[in-house]
DNA sequence: AAGCACTTTCTTAAAATAGTG
DNA sequence: CACTATTTTAAGAAAGTGCTT
């Protein structure tokens, strides 16, 4: 794969203004923010790379393109503050608290990353609810448990026909390009840039992505699951109580909670497992040794 | 600790808009 | 004008918060 991470277009010395291009992330390096990579971090994966100080990556990051320690992208550069941190603007949560520095402060606090439940571990989910709504402590134990086990065969998540690699990427174009005008809109990740010349110097496939879901199933995500599941089914029954009854007296499709079900969302495209995986680290998730991110055939 | 109600955050598909030949 | 690229919008879902049991 041809992965051409500078821009003749724009040398590296230049003083233009920061901005989200790839390459200004990746070669203009404005004084460190602080340190996101504290000593402890020296075991995993995280001691290569920054701290994914929210959440993961979800596009192609530096890591899944250049996974290689001794990538020159890599090699022991984790002063950057802008490289698979935050959107690589300077948001408040990678600054103490002002009273107490020594505190995280509210802002540091970091979301679990979200969940992706794999096809099989939803239907089991589902086919689970539709027996119980409540669990027990031990049984979302076992739930977890044997949700757990199936990650290593997860089935790959396609993205539908729509979604093509440009509408992909350009979702997350927009994203940056929010974040680069104020701030505004959704907490942005970090993640490439890729501008029409650097995605057409990468080669991006123009067929669908794959996403192969590695998620680890928790307790605590099975209870969110099932709190969500029953808020999710409250509020079908009471629109379906709301809704006046179709002439011919039959009842909308939603169908009864209990009845048939309708056939859960199509599987996503049978899609052919290309060589194109896009992994999601999460923090769940067994990152572990270099096996499991770059792995794939042609990780992106 | 777990439930509920509500909210926030994140992801994605699709619609809308802009750019190009 | 058709096609493609980009941006915006809206819906759905996982997780967070605050309160109650």
């Amino acid at each position: 794969m041809n992965l051409n991470f500078t821009s003749p277009l724009h040398p590296a010395s230049s003083q233009r203004p920061t901005s989200f291009f790839i390459e200004d992330i990746l070669l203009h390096k404005p004084k460190p923010l602080r340190e996101v990579a504290p000593d402890h971090f020296t075991s995993s994966l995280a001691s290569r790379v920054p701290l994914l100080d929210y959440g993961y990556p979800l596009m192609p990051t530096p890591t899944l393109l250049a996974p290689h320690p001794h990538h020159p992208l890599h090699k022991g550069d984790h002063h950057h503050p802008y490289f698979l941190t935050t959107a690589g603007v300077p948001v408040p949560a990678l600054f103490p608290h002002p009273q107490h520095p020594e505190l995280p402060g509210k802002h540091c606090r970091r979301r679990k990353a979200r969940t992706v439940f794999s096809d099989s571990q939803l239907s089991g989910l589902e086919k689970r609810f539709e027996i119980q709504r409540y669990l027990s402590t031990p049984e979302r134990v076992e739930l977890a448990t044997a949700l757990s086990l199936s990650e290593t065969q997860a089935s790959p998540k396609t993205r539908s026909k729509s979604t093509d690699t440009s509408n992909l990427l350009s979702t997350h174009r927009s994203k940056i390009s929010r974040a680069g005008s104020g701030h505004g809109g959704k907490t942005p990740r970090v993640i490439l840039m890729l501008t029409p010349r650097l995605r057409t110097s990468i080669s991006v496939p123009p067929h669908p992505f794959l996403i192969r879901a590695v998620t680890r199933v928790t307790r605590k995500s099975v209870k969110t699951w099932f709190q969500n599941r029953r808020m999710k089914h409250k509020k079908q029954l009471r629109k379906r109580q709301d809704e006046p009854r179709a002439p011919d007296g039959h009842e909308s499709p939603e169908g009864s909670p209990h009845g048939p079900r309708a056939a859960p969302a199509e599987p996503r495209l049978g899609l052919p497992t290309g060589p194109f995986v896009l992994t999601e680290p999460e923090d769940e998730v067994d990152i572990g040794d270099e096996g499991e991110l770059g792995s794939g055939p042609h990780v992106l």
